[in-house]
DNA sequence: TTTTTTGCAAAACCTTTGCAGTTGG
DNA sequence: CCAACTGCAAAGGTTTTGCAAAAAA
C-alpha cells in the first residue's frame, strides 16, 4: 500500500508534477502511463477510459483499455484524478486539479456542467433540512435537461 | 406498435387493473407476466430484475431474468413501471402507482427515499435560476448521505 | 391456429482480474 | 536486478438479442 504525499490536486500543473508526486508514492512511470496523463491534460472535460485509450494510441503506440483503468485507478487513489458516472454509459474521467468539482448533466445532449461545490450549497441546505441527506454531486451528478435542450 | 391505454397510473391498483390494461394493449399476458407483476405489487420500494427473478421463482415456477426484462420494459411503455438507477449496481424497477415520485438515494446503506416531486421544487427551482438545468431526480436520483450513516 | 411470449444460449457493454513477459529505476 | 507495469485473455455483473419451442387468445 502507497501514502498519498502531501500536495493539493492544485499544485498538479503538469504532466511531470504529476509523475513526480507518483514517483515519491514509490511508482514506476511507464510510457502508457505518460500517454494516459497526456490525454487528461489535453482534455477539456471529464472523458471515458475508452476515449483515452484511443487518444493515446493515436499518437503513441498502443494503449490497452485494462492499463487505462489501471493508470486511472491509480491516480484517483493519487488524488489525481477523479471520476464522475453521467448517466448511462461509461464513467468519465477527469483531473482533480483546481479542487473539487461538482457536476450537472444534461440527460439529451450529454453535456456535462462543472460547478464549484459552494455553488450547490443553497440545494445541499434545503437538500439536508428537509430530509436530512447529505447530498454529493461529485460522483453521481444532477440530471436534467439544460436550458438549450429544455427550449427545444 | 402498441398504444398506451388512456389511463393513469393512479388506476393501477392491483394486478388485474394491469392485467386488463395489458390485454387492452393488444398483450398477451402469460404466467411469467403475471409473476413479475405480483412481485411489483408485493415489494415496498424499487426492486432488482434479479430480485423480482428469484422472489418469482419461489413462489410460481421456473422465471429467466431475460422475461423479466422484456416484461418490465414492457410494462414500463405502459406507464405502469418506472426504474431508477441507485449508485453502482443494477437498476430498481417500482410500481408507477402512486403518481410520479423522485428518489434520494444514501451512499452508505443504499436506502432509497422517496418523495414527492413538489418537495424538490425549491431546489429545482435554485438549480434553474443558477444554471438554467431542468433538474429530474425520477431516472437518476440525488445521492449523498442519509442522516444515520452522516453520523456515524 | 396464429401471433406473442418464453427459455436458453450467446453476445454486448463496461470494468476487473490473472498471468506471463517486459520494463523502469 | 527485481519489483512494478504492461498486454493479452478471460471473466464478472448487468442488460440485450436471436431463435426455436411453448403457450395465450
Amino acid at each position: 500500500m502507497t501514502v498519498a504525499p502531501d500536495r493539493t490536486p492544485l499544485e498538479f500543473q503538469s504532466i511531470d508534477d504529476v509523475v513526480a508526486a507518483l514517483r515519491e508514492a514509490g511508482h514506476r512511470v511507464s510510457a502508457p502511463a505518460r500517454a494516459v496523463l497526456g490525454e487528461l491534460f489535453a482534455a477539456d472535460g471529464p472523458i471515458s477510459a475508452e476515449a483515452i485509450a484511443r487518444g493515446a494510441e493515436a499518437r503513441h503506440g498502443r494503449l490497452e483499455p485494462t492499463s487505462v483503468y489501471r493508470n486511472l485507478e491509480r491516480l484517483e487513489q493519487l488524488g489525481v484524478v477523479r471520476h464522475v458516472h453521467a448517466g448511462h454509459g461509461p464513467g468519465l474521467y477527469a483531473l482533480a486539479r483546481g479542487g473539487d468539482r461538482e457536476y450537472l448533466v444534461c440527460e439529451s445532449c450529454r453535456r456535462v456542467i462543472s460547478v464549484d461545490p459552494s455553488e450547490l450549497d443553497a440545494v445541499r441546505d434545503e437538500l439536508r433540512a428537509r430530509f436530512g441527506l447529505h447530498a454529493r454531486f461529485a460522483h453521481f451528478p444532477i440530471h436534467g435537461l439544460c436550458a438549450d435542450c429544455a427550449d427545444s
